[in-house]
DNA sequence: CTATTATTTCACTAATTCCTGAAATTACGA
DNA sequence: TCGTAATTTCAGGAATTAGTGAAATAATAG
């Protein structure tokens, strides 16, 4: 199995960008490979193509699934899995933005509301339990916003976006000084 | 200098976090001393609130400086230098937003671009290329609204945000169809 | 079942990232 | 300008994370 060139910088550029993205190099490479693949693909196709080993391939495979970022399945007459990322772009996006919020969001939303059930005592504790609960606030928000759009088909959510801050005009109740 | 237990569980939290969301664990907790006081602090307050090295909390600083996630300043009659972080949880924010954008997008987008003014010569080429379209239309589209809103006063971007799904039935052209 | 192929686990090494203390540099008051 | 305080740099050790190969386990064709 070889890549073309064409391939190849994707693929290097994803195993860069991993470090930056939680994600170690191999894995983005596996991910990225899958990504522009036409066919699923084995494990020992991915060793062939990215010059990793056997065991690393399958730790990065376990990994992706665990992120629900490939797929696998069995081909007929062949014992071995194959891997493939999702068709779709926007699947991709949804359950990306869901796995992040997962593990970089929702910790931190539990901690500031466990917090925020205690009573500060002093005003030092008064000052951050306020400026916990605006962090909460926020978070709260614009998670379940996020939520709530991810349930629009597609074509809707489109639209919203093509419109950009156009929105603000649609908006009921608006008063003309927020532009 | 010594931090509340209600505090401490706040940094503590922030230290852990911090790998997650790519910084380590005592720029974690710096930013996180620094978010909940009332006070600017210099250097030397953060160390003793937080039992780091002076140079490591110095390197925390310059980091978070990059982030534009700490401002600095100056008391009268003090040469040390004071930090803080924004009052603003709305400017807080959107610089985030902004940061890792330019960190963790910023460079594919300009990868995809490039790979883009390609013509490829194979059908896997074609096809490859025609994923990498897909991702880049989408975060293109993305992130321009992501702009788009950030324009927009906070009071309007709330407004949105408690609409929730219920944007789409303000949508010009909308189709029933479309939930 | 058994033999063979496929996959996973895991102990170990390599590579990277984090953190510190010492030394160097910078900033500023006298 | 000099001396002191404040800050930064940086080399090296500590800690963590990544990647490998060998061995164990799992799966299946015959």
């Amino acid at each position: 199995m070889n890549v073309t060139p064409f391939k190849q910088r994707f693929i290097l550029h994803f195993g860069e960008m991993g470090s930056r993205w939680g994600i170690n190099r191999t894995v983005g490479q596996i991910y990225a490979l899958l990504y522009v693949s036409s066919q699923p693909l084995n494990a020992d196709d991915i060793v062939d193509a990215l010059g990793l080993s056997r065991s690393n391939v399958s730790m990065g495979l376990k990994e992706l699934q665990s992120w629900r970022l490939v797929n696998s399945q069995h081909l007929p007459n062949d014992r071995r899995e194959y891997f493939s990322a999702p068709e779709d772009i926007w699947e991709i996006f949804r359950v990306l933005v869901e796995e992040r919020r997962k593990r970089e969001i929702d910790p931190t939303l539990s901690m500031l509301r466990d917090a925020l059930m205690e009573q500060p005592t002093s005003d030092e504790d008064r000052h951050a339990a306020a400026r916990l609960a605006e962090m909460h606030e926020l978070i709260e928000m614009t998670t379940r916003w996020v939520d709530d759009i991810q349930r629009l088909a597609p074509k809707t959510v489109i639209k919203l976006f093509k419109l950009g801050g156009g929105v603000s005009k649609l908006l009921p109740s608006r008063n003309a000084a927020n532009n």
